[in-house]
DNA sequence: TTGAAAGCGCTAACAT
DNA sequence: ATGTTAGCGCTTTCAA
């Protein structure tokens, strides 16, 4: 059976061209931009233009120019989380701001896809890649990636080759400790896990010397290798265990182990705020806008981290400069709901 | 400064043929797999080419031949639900075992977003595209996809003359129902939204069905016109105002709204399963995964829904044929955690 | 202000 | 089994 009208847009430049009775230069400038062309003629091309519903091919400019005006934007998990959302979401408007398409490539935490993936961006001329990895981490950048601007999210490179933006973990775990300091508490403990890793070491750094300079004393709680509901009840459960007084407020990891404080403090009676205040870290909504009450957060940088990325990727290509390597740490922001009060007695 | 090593694989396919003392055309043959190529000469060009670092320019052969080898992929909110992040996966699988590479825009739900969106997509010469619309309803296909194969996903077209794939919801709701029922639950209540829209109709409808087929009183509660946490503690206050005896069993719209019933069930002092079960929809795992107990969803088919639409896509690029359009319906899957119990003296 | 023509890297006839 | 060659649609000197 024949096919239905052809699938690809079949009007080039020369059908605008002769329909329009120009040259196939003088559409290209009506598009670019480029050369000087007679108010009159610009209307004229670019109505003849619309009305055959041409667009440019960008596979030609591309082969043409030398460059692409696409960048590859590479996550790691864009499936199971809701962070990298957001960080796409920064990336796509400034790519959008720029004239330039972001596409998006998943390599689901596996290095082969990766790599894979990466090729496959090289083959489309990619002018830039960002590389976002979910987890704040150190993460060697793929061989695949020589010779291409590049820049990090969430993740450093380990060489210092590449530049890269994070989340300025002791920072928010500052905001975190201080906000319940400046609330009355003065027994305030960490949740957190126990793997190691770049923003959980950053985070217990933050409350360690936020408690400090206010003369407290640190009380660092851990719960497990995961940053889940489940580690946070173990982790509260244990401090039961270890203190002869409760603390009154908990500043945790994330979120989901402040869902798992809420829990556990459920099952023990304790009313939040008014026996035990709570902070978590991410903002992630569907759990730190639904519980019950709401709870008071900060919120990574994800959206300005997404933007920056590619901001900086466009100036590396444009510039042509090697953008001096190095991270760029962006603070977390207190999105406040309803489960700090003021410390008991006080 | 000059810049470091030209950004882009500066290699071509003449070069690897002059370096390994062939023509480009048995270069092209090496790599398309066409032609016949002595298993020597493809062993030797091979290994030059991967020497050289070289990877064939995808622009090129787009300009070239009738195929971009792209799909592009539509999504209207990849940033705060972990949905689509689930099409996608199973969307890029197909791409991948299909030679395809995935594009993917996101149009933050702005129509005008969506249709420049589109426009660069077919810029870039895509083959296809798949459009996801999270949430399941109906939506006019923009004018701009005219001409180019496209299937839906989670939405169908008014017009009916697109493919689509759409979850099924009333089985949904009658496998939820029945798990129940199965359960020894006569007193089912289902807590919903009050928007009409395909989903929640659908699910009431299923609901419905599964009732009155095993013999049972429907009663259905509205808590709001969106599915989360707070609207469905709103149902549930509802539902204790308006029945003199409880039901031991809830059928909730979906996991956030099954949230608010933990919730609205915690206050009360009831436990969740003994004094009432609770099935959800969507196996949103960092809601149902978490809670405690475990709650007992439907999952519903986004992987298979993304892996579906780019199959079928991709089969109408190649057969040329204009596919019978409809919609095809997948089943959820039962997800069994800690929320259904026996029924209260059953 | 506009046009002619070369060529980006590749594929597909068509040779050999 | 391998090579020659003509374009794909566009941008960009260069000329008019």
């Amino acid at each position: 059976m024949a096919s239905a009208s052809d699938p690809r847009s079949r009007v080039g430049i020369a059908d605008v061209a002769r329909e329009a009775g120009v040259s196939i230069t003088t559409v290209s400038h009506a598009f670019s931009g480029r050369g000087h062309l007679a108010e009159k003629t610009m209307v004229h091309v670019k109505g003849v233009a619309a009305r055959l519903g041409y667009v440019p091919n960008r596979a030609a400019s591309a082969l043409r120019g030398r460059r692409s005006n696409i960048v590859g934007f590479v996550s790691d998990d864009i499936a199971t989380t809701p962070y990298a959302g957001r960080v796409i979401l920064g990336a796509q408007d400034a790519a959008t701001a720029h004239g330039q398409l972001l596409v998006l490539v998943n390599s689901n935490n596996d290095d082969t896809i990766e790599a894979a993936q990466i090729s496959a961006l090289r083959a489309q001329q990619v002018d830039a890649v960002v590389l976002a990895h979910v987890s704040h981490r150190e993460s060697t950048v793929s061989e695949a990636l020589s010779g291409i601007p590049a820049v990090l999210v969430d993740s450093v490179d380990p060489s210092d080759a590449r530049v890269s933006v994070v989340p300025d973990e002791t920072q928010i775990a500052r905001l975190a400790t201080q906000t319940l300091i400046a609330a009355g508490h003065r027994a305030i403990a960490h949740v957190t896990v126990d793997a190691s890793g770049v923003a959980r070491d950053g985070r217990v750094l933050g409350y360690r010397e936020a408690m400090l300079e206010a003369g407290l004393q640190p009380l660092i709680v851990e719960g497990g290798s995961e940053g889940r509901a489940l580690a946070g009840r173990a982790a509260f459960a244990r401090m039961i265990g270890a203190c002869a007084e409760l603390p009154t407020a908990v500043f945790c990891f994330n979120d989901q182990m402040a869902m798992g404080v809420y829990q556990a403090t459920q099952a023990l009676g304790l009313g939040i705020p008014n026996d035990i205040s709570v902070v978590g870290v991410d903002d992630f909504e569907p759990v730190s806008a639904e519980l019950l009450p709401g709870l008071t957060t900060i919120a990574l940088p994800h959206y300005e981290m997404g933007r920056w990325a590619v901001e900086t990727a466009l100036a590396i290509v444009n510039d042509g400069a090697d953008r001096p390597s190095g991270v760029t740490r962006m603070p977390g922001r207190l999105v406040v709901r309803g489960s700090v009060g003021p410390a008991r007695g006080a």
